[in-house]
DNA sequence: AATGAATGAGGGTTCATTCAT
DNA sequence: TATGAATGAACCCTCATTCAT
């Protein structure tokens, strides 16, 4: 009658995908078993067997987002053609998470929402937001750093909430203004 | 048999109030109208009485929040003895929002969250960082007032999302960089 | 659609009823909402808006048996016709329900499985004993009444136990060796 | 990759005793699976190998409990010192169930709430009944054993269930009182 | 012989919302 | 105007049981 699948070996990521797109239409409260359940494909009591309560489940989605956009990020910053400004790189990490990836915008918003209340939370983005400044610290000063990050997003962060177009030559003039001088 | 309190004019804005901080433990999720009755001291039944559906008192929460912020970081600025250096003002909007008012940090990161996903509260939050530009233009150009908005915007949520201290030297050293030459 | 009966002053106490119909039938970890719901023959939400959570459903049905037990034990103690031997009165008590309210019999082992874990249950046992010793002590020596109480429980208990056949005599003649002269 | 016990010739049995615990902790309802096999320190799935399901579990676990208390009863009746007054038995039996094996009793108890309204318990307990008697009879009165055995198991209940301090002389005096002339 | 993976059927509880009063 | 009573739809989670290995 019902499909048996025996063993799936990638369901539990999968499960986390489906989780993170859920977060981004209904927000991390609206992160429910059964409609993580139905995205992914996969049925109710799978989900209590791979993730035993919803707040595991969600722990691990965002701990992927994490990932997944730090990822990007270092990847962006990693594979600067020799010799450019390496603030075009910081540019274009605004425009990509501006442009691009909104959705991601929107999970790491979520993030942050858990974050100011709970501590666990908070511990994640602290390791994430530490890793960006490492990646940041090999093309700019280790003083720098935090600030680059915070600039960015606030920038990333407007342009997401704003209803104004994205305008890059700003995001530019601001980067640059920020760091004059290009360590 | 306890004598009714006839007519109680500011419970309207009593329950508002509660929402908050109904949203700063709990989250906007958390706003149930029984969790916001029980903290407002009113009834369950006066609840959907003053706002028929919880989308409203969500909203109007959210709408009081943006209202009050805005006054703050008005004040501030408007407040600063002649002479100063206009960007010591945005220093010190980010270090009170950045070491006392967390809570409002909290609820401005959960408008955020909301913004992102629903046009509504997107155009709320842009009415109210137009307004916010408005009052930095008072003291900067205009095409800086939404660069000088997002740095702080970046610089206020990675203070209440970091486990390091907050560093008042960090933020105005970025903010001086950002802004070379008040104009 | 559906029938509204917007108020309903005693189903409060049909609650209970089906409640305790369904611990006769599967026991008390058979009390669930919906099962006393179906057999009350009410809404879902109308269990919990009543009884907030299953333990003081569960609780509140107990009460009210050790009420009704009570009730009907004492009822046989003080309407003995002047002039019988009150040990009469104890055989009958073990005899009404031993052979008729099965159910009760049921009920009550449930309750005394719940309250030799359970120190709420076990107060509320404890009252219900202390009123009938106080019943006996109306015939009987207070010294007496525990000793009575004591074999009348393990008599009844173990009728229900039992596979024989109920033997009025036997339980006559234990009371009356219990009881040598009646006070 | 830990070295797997081969053959654990005891587990089923300490499995059973395992079922007991949780029985006494939590009632023979909270006998799952899961909280049976976390107690005895087996794999989930060697549950189900062991007892195919749930019911047979149960069933087995207090088959051993009636086993075991009989063990304890008969022995108290059978090592009595020749020329001891066998109604000093009696009173024994009472006294170590009302004050020591205090979980024992709870057992007991959830095992009468099942007989009440199940065959196959009634059956089991119905057994272990006459196994009882037929240890007093060793002592006493054929005819007496069933009233002995009812006041013992009153006696006892009642003095889990009350919170006054157990009182061996009462005891002492209901069980002379109905004994009065020892066989 | 033994067990981890998997799942469907509930079960307790919360809650927005409706409505009679 | 104001509110207590009421309810149905979810939701999180537990669990017995099945089965491939």
């Amino acid at each position: 009658m019902v499909r048996v699948r025996r063993s799936d070996p990638d369901r539990r990521d999968r499960i986390l995908r489906a989780a993170l797109d859920v977060v981004a239409e209904h927000g991390a409260s609206g992160v429910t078993y059964r409609a993580v359940a139905e995205r992914a494909g996969v049925p109710l009591g799978s989900m209590t067997y791979h993730f035993p309560s919803r707040e595991e489940l969600v722990y691990a989605a965002f701990s992927l987002l994490a990932d997944t956009m730090h990822s990007r990020f270092d990847e962006i910053l990693a594979s600067l053609p020799p010799g450019t400004d390496p603030r075009e790189g910081v540019v274009q990490i605004v425009a990509t998470q501006g442009e691009g990836y909104a959705s991601e915008m929107v999970l790491s918003v979520e993030l942050y929402a858990l974050a100011v209340r709970d501590v666990r939370y908070r511990e994640l983005v602290q390791a994430w937001m530490l890793r960006s400044r490492r990646s940041l610290e090999r093309h700019f000063d280790a003083d720098l750093a935090p600030m680059i990050d915070a600039l960015q997003e606030g920038l990333v962060l407007h342009s997401h909430i704003s209803t104004e177009p994205f305008d890059v030559a700003r995001v530019r003039q601001a980067v640059y203004r920020l760091i004059a001088d290009p360590a």
